[in-house]
DNA sequence: GCCGTTTTCGGCCCGACTGTTTTCAGTCG
């Protein structure tokens, strides 16, 4: 039985929670958590790893014991260690951590007086007034504990997809930017790192008077309630349910402040303990050696005082990146305006909402001098896919397009179905009538790994098949990826002289981040596609850039960065 | 529990806000 990062990665969580509320060695539970971190970000399998005679204590975070109870957990499943704390704590009381306003060592107290175990004895006690006269708590802290477990059966508080972020972001900058005396407003953390999806809003603003904006800021209209309100800092909750963190500072502490609330807080610590080893001290205000300030106007200031190359926020998760700025081995990473084509997107011939010509036009109008057309085919069937004959009567109609437009190649293409024996939903006589071939799953979700992997390795071999869609199949916060051995596909997919695509659709963004990493390594290309439905679907191009950047890419690693000569080039299988 | 260009032992990032307290612990980011 395949044991995979992410159950090794909740077992570190929770055995560090469980410590938390025993009261352990801080430090030792941050190890856990490291440790999590580390292998749940690592991209490739641990066990594969390990059969592969590699030495886990190399991976930052994991010594020799860890690396011991890694092998336990793939041999039995759990370890020792979470074993042994479960007889001792019940695993339940974890849960009570996510709760706002209850820590370790209150989850304690209630554990010990009150011999709660879970959220809902919890909600009953609150609800009761049993928790108020618990030492260290009050009436605040129990109508706290009521209401957010009222708001989590609401399911607030969960994370919400970047570009929804981005729609409560920005009209709220732009609302604090007009208030008098505020110089700067900026979105800073998870938003700013471009993550896939965000907790909360971290937002900085530079104003000589912070009262002032305090006060405009929780008279935003969406404002729903006041969770804290500071000289310098406030936290609300939207009317969405979500959280913004406001933070005032002076203009001369903009850089320090920017870099120190965009985190991540991984990145933070490491680089804080490298300044430590060079003594100086870093906070928000700025780069301080023996108490003097010596930098902090803006970010780029912060890294060259502490002798390193600026990190562009995308990289900033503690992988490799601050040994890379050290060592001036920073990727240049791609950007929007690097991008030439698009080459995945409907139109109304399946289940898009515009014409041919609509789409051509709206992806000039984005600066992208080729976009290719690529429908469903039949076999899905909910899309109004494309036959045989209904493909071809599009060719024509491109060709017929190609010879009126200017300024913009539309391509020929289909977004494929591989079947559930890897076969191609279409035959190949009219794939090759194609400029390019894109390869998805759209069915079968929940083959054995084995058989998911046999899949799409088999559908790679058809000599027409030029590119795979969305990869791992996920939808952010709504399907998980299918099981499939990525590495062993970005390997195939270099020795078939095929590409990847990142999709830049936000409930997507799939290539995810890790195996983007993995593609440039193994030199195989990624294409950044919007998938279209609409006109307006290219400004998601913004999103896929964001991933593509976390995933360490240059222009030279993405397939649609080439000028249209060039990608004709590449678009011819070579092998 | 991890880690080492001072170290194999003794460190481990840093500050704001709240609520419960009488000076600060707990929580959070």
């Amino acid at each position: 039985m395949p044991v995979h990062n992410v159950e090794i990665a909740d077992i570190f969580e929770e055995i560090a929670d469980l410590l938390e509320i025993e009261g352990d060695n801080p430090f030792r539970i941050r190890a856990y958590r490291n440790a999590a971190r580390t292998i749940r970000s690592l991209g490739r399998d641990v066990q594969a790893l390990i059969e592969q005679g590699e030495d886990l204590t190399r991976l930052s975070g994991i010594g020799k014991d860890l690396a011991g109870q890694i092998q336990e957990v793939i041999d039995t499943g759990t370890t020792h260690t979470l074993r042994a704390l479960k007889q001792e704590i019940p695993g339940g009381l974890a849960d009570l951590l996510k709760i706002p306003g209850l820590g370790p060592k209150r989850v304690g107290i209630i554990y010990d007086e009150l011999d709660i175990k879970s959220t809902d004895e919890l909600y009953q006690a609150a609800c009761k007034g049993r928790l108020r006269s618990l030492k260290g708590f009050g009436a605040k802290i129990e109508v706290k504990v009521r209401t957010a477990i009222e708001a989590h059966l609401q399911k607030k508080g969960r994370r919400i997809k970047l570009a929804t972020a981005a729609e409560y972001a920005e009209p709220l900058i732009e609302y604090l930017a007009q208030t008098p005396g505020v110089l700067q407003a900026v979105v800073a953390g998870s938003y700013r790192r471009c993550k896939e999806t965000v907790g909360d809003l971290d937002i900085l603003v530079t104003a000589q008077e912070p009262g002032a904006v305090m006060d405009e800021f929780i008279g935003y209209d969406e404002v729903a309630d006041v969770v804290s309100k500071g000289d310098t800092r406030s936290t609300v909750h939207l009317r969405s349910g979500l959280q913004v963190d406001l933070r005032v500072v002076a203009e001369d502490c903009h850089g320090a402040a920017l870099y120190y609330f965009t985190g991540s807080r991984a990145h933070n610590i490491a680089v804080r303990r490298l300044a430590q080893k060079h003594g100086l001290k870093i906070n928000e205000y700025g780069v301080f050696r023996k108490g003097k300030r010596i930098a902090g106007t803006t970010e780029e200031s912060v890294f060259k005082a502490i002798g390193l190359r600026f990190i562009a926020p995308e990289l900033r998760e503690n992988r490799g990146e601050i040994e890379a700025a050290r060592t001036d081995s920073l990727p240049t990473l791609v950007t929007l305006t690097d991008l030439k084509g698009d080459l995945h997107c409907h139109t109304k011939a399946t289940d898009g909402r515009c014409d041919l010509q609509e789409m051509a036009q709206a992806a000039a109008a984005h600066g992208l001098s080729y976009l290719a057309i690529t429908e469903h085919s039949k076999r899905l069937s909910v899309t109004h896919g494309l036959d045989q004959k209904r493909l071809l009567r599009q060719v024509d109609e491109i060709d017929r397009l190609n010879e009126k437009l200017t300024g913009i190649r539309v391509f020929k293409g289909i977004e494929v179905d591989i079947l559930e024996d890897g076969g191609l939903d279409l035959p190949n006589e009219v794939l090759g009538r194609l400029d390019l071939v894109v390869g998805a799953v759209h069915s079968k979700f929940d083959l054995p790994r084995a058989k998911q992997t046999r899949r799409i390795l088999k559908a790679m071999d058809h000599p027409h098949f030029t590119l795979l869609a969305h990869p791992s199949g996920r939808i952010i916060e709504a399907r998980e990826a299918y099981e499939v051995d990525m590495a062993g596909v970005i390997r195939h997919a270099r020795e078939r002289g095929c590409y990847l695509e990142l999709n830049a659709h936000p409930e997507r963004l799939d290539l995810l981040d890790t195996y983007c990493q993995m593609a440039k390594d193994e030199g195989v290309l990624v294409a950044i596609n919007s998938d279209a439905h609409s006109t307006l679907d290219f400004d998601n191009l913004r999103f896929g850039i964001g991933q593509a950047r976390r995933g360490w890419l240059s222009k030279a690693d993405v397939l649609n960065t080439r000028p249209l000569g060039q990608l004709r080039k590449l678009l011819k299988r070579t092998m």
